[in-house]
DNA sequence: ATTTACAAACAGGCTTGACGGTTTGTTTTG
DNA sequence: CAAAACAAACCGTCAAGCCTGTTTGTAAAT
């Protein structure tokens, strides 16, 4: 039996326990939500003792802040590998779109659930998230300009379409808590998918006139 | 100086007991989030003491269930008061979509972000409230039903966009916590008015052929 | 040796649900 | 109609539990 027991430097023990507690503070969060996760289960799910959690971060509003950060850093990460394959040609508007909403599904958008009503509350907490969700909404501007110029057009054309895809993804996402429906979301989806194709279509070649706004008036008259 | 003490009957304090916790409630829970308010807080905002707060409500729980169920049916309410301007013809789809942007920002999703979280952890709590929100929807299909109608069109005629608004209206709000950019929200509802409009226009008129997906390619090849 | 990383125990504060007692309204009865 | 009995509404206190930040003590690295 060799002996377990390694030589580390300071810098790696440290950084492992850090990332230890930032990984255990997202899972939990996503798990049992944010008030339901205390110091004590992020200390305990990490496999650290929570004198190491104080000692890495002054306060559990730190750590968490500390743990969404790196969370949208990794997401930000993955968006840019994203982004070589759109530079490359290699995906579609549809594609794109499907990914985002991997993406928002797969955690991230369910753990933004949990602390946007802290953020809402706490001025300190609050501004200390802003720029790190700046800095993803870069990246998102990111790559829609780079698809923007795969379909020929200005980088930043049609920018209000990525918003709404991403508000629309949003609020699917916040919408599965409460209505279990698969087929729904789905369905919504393709529509969506649709929707862009289209416009994109249409930035391409000559509009037709936007129709006018109709007031509507009694059948009777 | 008439004495101030008008003799009310039991279920008259009662009810008012009542309804002033469920407001308070509401009350607190958008302007200091569901996590920042405890029973005492509520039973003070309400005027009433604790005991009378456990008199009524079994626990908190079952308060705060209780409060939104009270304020989502005076949402359907006045859901239902704007169905009928609808009907009359006294009405658009842009001025519909800019109503339901003011009944979602005036606190109703705000409220909703609140206890979001904990529908999504608490079984007993989500149980509680899908019926409860299930009728909201209802009310949504219902007006929606209405409008269609109004354009000449069938009742259940693109109900996607419907959802999709909603759907869409909720993603902006959520991200109003974290980008305060009120100009930025505006353009977005004014694209989205306009989209309708479009799609609506496109479901009287003979359709464009749906462009099909288009998977790009490098620009070298 | 000294600093850094980690561990464990502690103290103060807050919250919820429970409980015993009091006031107010309603019903029954003489 | 008056009084008594009853029921409902309401009030204030308490105990148990949990959580966070602090403090004191130990091991590991430099």
């Amino acid at each position: 039996m060799q002996q377990p027991r390694v030589r580390r430097s300071q810098a790696e023990r440290s950084a492992e326990t850090r990332q230890r507690l930032l990984d255990a503070a997202i899972t939990l969060m996503h798990e049992r939500g944010l008030a339901g996760t205390s110091t004590n289960d992020i200390a305990e799910a990490a496999g650290v003792s929570r004198g190491a959690l104080t000692h890495h971060f002054e306060s559990r509003e730190e750590l968490v802040a500390a743990a969404i950060e790196d969370m949208l850093d990794r997401v930000i990460g993955e968006l840019e590998t994203y982004a070589t394959r759109v530079a490359e040609g290699e995906t579609s508007s549809d594609d794109l779109i499907e990914f985002l909403y991997g993406v928002m599904s797969n955690r991230l958008f369910y753990v933004t659930l949990e602390y946007l009503p802290e953020a809402r509350h706490n001025a300190m907490f609050r501004s200390r998230l802003v720029p790190v969700v700046s800095r993803w909404h870069a990246a998102l501007d990111e790559i829609w300009s780079e698809l923007m110029g795969r379909y020929g057009l200005k980088p930043e054309a049609g920018r209000d379409l990525l918003n709404a895809t991403m508000c629309l993804i949003r609020g699917m996402i916040a919408q599965t808590i409460l209505r279990d429906d698969p087929p729904y979301y789905r369905r919504l989806l393709d529509f969506w998918k649709a929707s862009i194709r289209a416009q994109l279509a249409a930035a391409a070649a000559p509009p037709r006139a936007v129709p006018r706004i109709v007031t509507l008036t009694p059948k009777g008259t």
